[in-house]
DNA sequence: ACCAAAGAGGACCGGATTAGTACGATATAA
DNA sequence: TTATATCGTACTAATCCGGTCCTCTTTGGT
C-alpha cells in the first residue's frame, strides 16, 4: 500500500467542494463545515493548494478561495505535487551521493526513474473533474483490504 | 513525493543481489554483507519476500534464499505488493465504512480506483530484470534534491 | 541420536514524521 | 478605521515505521 498523506486526501475532498461551487469564492470556514474537516486543518490544506497554484486566494473581509482553473484542467498529479512535492517513489533515486550508503553496491540506481515516469503519467491522466463524476452503479468499496500493516498483511 | 517504505527499497537491492547470483542459494548473512544492510533487517525483508512468493527459502543447515522465478518474471508491482500489501493510494478507497468520517460528504469515493489501476499497471510494466540493467550513459542523479536524512543506517 | 546452522515468527523500543493547533501579522472592503 | 478573513510560522502530541532481539522450528552432518 503506497501511502499518500492524509492531507492530500483532504485536499481532494476540499477541491471537490470548491469545484461544485460554480467558481464562487468560499471561505475556509465554509469549506471546513461542508467537508467535516476541522478548520485549522482545512486552512493548512488550502494554503498549500494556493501555494501550488491550484487555487487562488482572496484576502480581506470578503475573501475566500477559488479554483485557479476549471476542474478539467486540474490533474491528480497537480494536486499531489502541490501537497507532497514532486511525484516520485522515494529511493536512492532522489540524488545526493551522500544519501544512499549502499550506493556503490546497488546495481540499479537511476532505474527508478522509469517507474517514476510511469506513475507520473498515470496520475496526470486523471483530472479533478473525473474524480468528481461518480460512475453510475459503482461499488463504493471495491477492495476489502486488511487493516494496514505490512507484517500483519497476508 | 509518494513514499514507499525503506524496506521496499532494501528489498529491491537484495533481490538485485539474488538475481546476480546465478540462481544459487544465498544465506541471509551473505546478502547482508553484500548489500551493506544490517543482518536483522535483511532477514526481515527476506522473510516478507518469501511470504510474498517472490523468493523461496530453504531452511536447515545449508539453507538460504533463491528467486522463486527468473528476474524477468518479477515485476516491481510484485515486490511492492509483497512488501507493502496491495498497491493503492491510501484514501477513503480502502473500504470499511467506519474508516472515513466524511464519507457521506465526499463526492468522489471510489474514483481513486481509476488512479490506483493506472499506477498498478505502471508498476507491473517494469520488471526486476529491467531495474538491474543500467542503461548506457545514464545520469545517476537526475534530480538534484537535498538528501532526506537517512538515519545513518550504515 | 545429537548438535550446529539457518530460517520463521513475533514482540518490542526509539526515532522520525505528520497531523493538528495556536497565535500574530497582513490585506481588504465597508 | 474597523471588522473580517487569509498568510505565515512555530509548537505539540500522536502516530507510524524502521530496526533489533529473542525464541522456536527445520534440516543436514557427525
Amino acid at each position: 500500500m503506497i501511502r499518500l498523506n492524509r492531507l492530500t486526501d483532504y485536499a481532494i475532498v476540499v477541491l471537490g467542494q470548491l469545484a461544485q461551487g460554480d467558481s464562487e469564492s468560499r471561505t475556509a470556514a465554509q469549506l471546513a463545515q461542508d467537508s467535516g474537516v476541522p478548520l485549522p486543518t482545512v486552512s493548512k490544506v488550502l494554503k498549500m493548494l494556493a501555494h501550488g497554484k491550484i487555487i487562488t486566494s482572496q484576502r480581506g473581509v470578503s475573501g475566500g478561495y477559488t479554483l485557479a482553473r476549471p476542474a478539467v484542467l486540474i490533474t491528480v498529479a497537480d494536486i499531489i505535487a502541490a501537497m507532497e512535492g514532486p511525484i516520485a517513489l522515494t529511493a536512492c533515486v532522489d540524488g545526493a551521493s551522500g544519501g544512499c550508503e549502499v550506493e556503490t553496491l546497488c546495481p540499479m540506481r537511476g532505474n527508478w526513474d522509469k517507474v517514476n515516469r510511469a506513475i507520473r503519467d498515470a496520475l496526470t491522466a486523471v483530472t479533478l473533474q473525473e474524480m468528481l463524476t461518480v460512475p453510475a452503479g459503482f461499488d463504493p468499496f471495491p477492495l476489502a483490504r486488511p487493516p494496514r500493516g505490512l507484517a500483519a498483511a497476508q
